[in-house]
RNA sequence: GGUCUGGUAGUUCAGUUGGUUAGAAUACCUGCCUGUCACGCAGGGGGUCGCGAGUUCGAGUCUCGUCCAGACCGCCA
């Protein structure tokens, strides 16, 4: 027998008992006569203890061990004459009176401890060393965790989990696709899923009412912190409902998280905001709302002063940040550098000192009197003592600049605080987004989210205004997921495709088991897709979504510990009938 | 595809204006040490300064190229 006990659960109740532990060896401690070991797995750490009553054999075993040996030891509990409070067995150690060493450890690159020497690189390559660290490893844990609350939650709601394929077929719009050659079929290829969408619409047509998969999917982009090429949704979906059941269910499952998670409860329903609010007031359709600083805009009292760079733009606006007017010229130098970064993108910063005998110091006191400048300040619900940021220019970029300002001074301010969960739902999204390169609709969320039924009417006349049944779920600015009701009727469907200039012909090819499907008596259905990565990251406080996956790929989209993507034989292109042509 | 930052000991980093034998901490090895738990003390080994050109009497340091890593923009229905 390996073990009794793991190296986390013996206490001073314990004391007395003959116990077998396994595990690594996290330290030794040697001095002179006596030796300590911490010996680690997954439960925790327990001390072994090696004194004068230690036999030769014993002690000359021990002088062979070394950090990250496994070894399993016999003894028997004992109370420390000097205890660790800060360890949960440091009331007891075990005195070991036989030993085994079942595998050896080549020194580790990095040391095996919560705050490692190891950089993210050489942490990657021996990530299986890496996730011996008790933090990587109680990500992995949150992940598990979530994922059991998640199953026994939708479960729980008469939710049937259904695998799809991963040898699916190349869709026309949205990602890249990853794509595997049939050896069977010659010249064609199978596409991964960016996301079961098409079989969950299938399922609803099925006529099971409510799906979920905890599901890999791939999409053959660039990475970011926040991005991989291949990971997890929960995907969802549901027949005979509409948005509003949609939304009530997901947020009972988010609440639920939260409580089961991290012992949250929120006794408020989530804030609802419109995509157009959104944007007005932050910039984007993923606001985080931890903090307030919403935009003001002020394009029609700030033009018409004589200032050129105003005067020809299309947007004027800005945030106030409060309490800021003691800004020194250093930091405002700072936020303008910022601003301009290519990034970011804006030509220059205006900023307004409000300060606290009522004046007003600004960057542009050339062009505006303290009149003028109080003006603004009203508009921005400023008081003395605030400070306000304004950037001009073409509204989509300006509008842009700013939310990257707002988090900026949100951030400056500690006013993102990763243990404070603020989310929201962001609804009314554009059902059309026009592309210039293109010259051409595409889809906001996907081709088969239906329009609002009070915007039907536009659909020939004004496309481009009509907004779709498509909502967000946003935690803390971070996109966790989305989804919309569909489009159910194969008409409106076709009609759709026809916006997107996919023609009658490529929908078919594409799609034509869908529009198939739908002539046979499809539900009305629609669901939702929260990136499970994501969601942990943030219950976990990380930015990145890396640290919650046990084996991510690099900024290239490459495995640096089994070095993949790799080459493949001749042999194996060959079966395939491929030929390189690099 | 682009912008920025970085690459020096096993590891994390410092290295000034281009100038003697490239340092620190930690890890590792050896010895001492009976209550350590970031043990302590003494000693030791360890370097293709990512790679390749160039400038120079002389390059870790400057220039160009290249590779790798990270963050971001584009991209991600």
């Amino acid at each position: 027998m390996y073990r009794t006990h793991t190296c986390g659960e013996l206490r001073i109740s314990d004391v007395g008992k003959e116990v077998t532990l396994s595990g690594w060896i996290q330290t030794i401690r040697k001095l002179g006569g006596m030796t300590f070991i911490t010996l680690r797995d997954r439960y925790g750490l327990t001390q072994l203890v090696f004194d004068e009553n230690t036999t030769d054999e014993l002690k000359s075993k021990v002088a062979d061990l070394g950090r990250e040996f496994v070894v399993k030891v016999t003894g028997t509990v004992i109370e420390r004459s000097s205890k660790n409070p800060k360890m949960l067995t440091g009331d007891i150690e075990i005195i070991a009176n036989e030993l085994a060493i079942l595998n050896k450890s080549d020194v580790p690159p990095f040391t095996i401890e919560d705050e490692t020497d190891g950089g993210d690189e050489l942490r990657m390559k021996y990530r299986y060393l890496d996730l011996r660290r008790n933090p990587v490893r109680e990500n992995l844990e949150l992940r598990h965790k979530m994922g059991q609350e998640i199953r026994k939650f939708l479960d729980g709601e008469k939710f049937m989990e259904i695998e799809t394929p991963y040898l699916i077929k190349s869709t026309p719009e949205g990602a890249r696709d990853f794509i595997v050659p049939s050896r069977m079929n010659p010249g064609e290829f199978y596409a991964l899923p960016q996301s079961p969408q098409t079989f969950k619409q299938l399922l609803m047509i099925s006529g099971f009412d409510k799906y979920f998969q905890i599901v890999k999917c791939f999409r053959d982009e660039d990475l970011r912190a926040d991005r991989q090429p291949e990971f997890t949704q929960i995907d969802c979906e549901m027949s005979f409902v509409d948005q509003e059941d949609i939304l009530n269910t997901f947020e009972a499952l988010a609440k639920y998280l939260f409580k089961e998670i991290k012992e949250i409860e929120f006794s408020e329903d989530f804030p609802r905001i419109s995509y157009d609010e959104a944007m007005t007031n932050y910039g984007s359709d993923k606001p985080d709302i931890r903090f307030e600083m919403k935009f003001k805009e002020i394009t029609n009292i700030a033009q018409g002063k004589g200032f050129k760079v105003f005067d020809s733009v299309e947007y004027i606006g800005g945030i106030n940040a409060q309490g800021c007017a003691e800004y020194t010229r250093k930091q405002l130098d700072e936020l303008t550098a910022f601003v301009q970064k290519p990034q970011v993108g804006a030509k220059g910063l205006v900023y307004v000192k409000y300060n606290a005998d009522g004046s007003f110091k600004s960057s542009v006191d050339k062009f505006f009197s303290q009149e003028d400048l109080k003006v603004w300040a009203d508009a921005m619900n400023a008081v003395p003592g605030d400070l306000l940021l304004v950037l001009a220019g073409d509204k989509g970029s300006t509008l842009n600049a700013l939310c990257e300002l707002r988090l900026e001074m949100g951030n400056r301010l500690g006013l993102r605080d990763k243990n404070k969960f603020a989310p929201c739902w962001v609804v009314d999204f554009p059902l059309l987004e026009w592309d210039e390169e293109e010259q051409r609709f595409f889809a906001k969320h996907h081709p088969f989210t239906s329009p609002k039924a009070e915007d039907m009417h536009l659909f020939e006349s004004d496309p481009g205004k009509m907004r779709a049944n498509a909502y967000d779920f946003v935690i803390n600015g971070v996109e966790i997921g989305g989804g919309s009701i569909r489009i159910f009727n194969a008409e409106l469907q076709q009609k759709m495709f026809g916006a997107l200039g996919i023609s009658k012909e490529e929908a078919e090819e594409k799609f034509g088991f869908l529009l198939s499907a739908f002539k046979y008596g499809a539900p009305p259905h629609g669901g939702i897709a929260f990136g499970f990565d994501r969601w942990c990251s943030v219950f976990g406080g990380s930015d990145s979504i890396r640290d919650f996956i046990a084996f991510p790929k690099n900024n290239s989209g490459r495995d640096v510990m089994i070095d993949s993507p790799s080459e493949v034989d001749h042999k194996q292109l060959e079966e395939l009938m491929l030929k390189l042509k690099i």
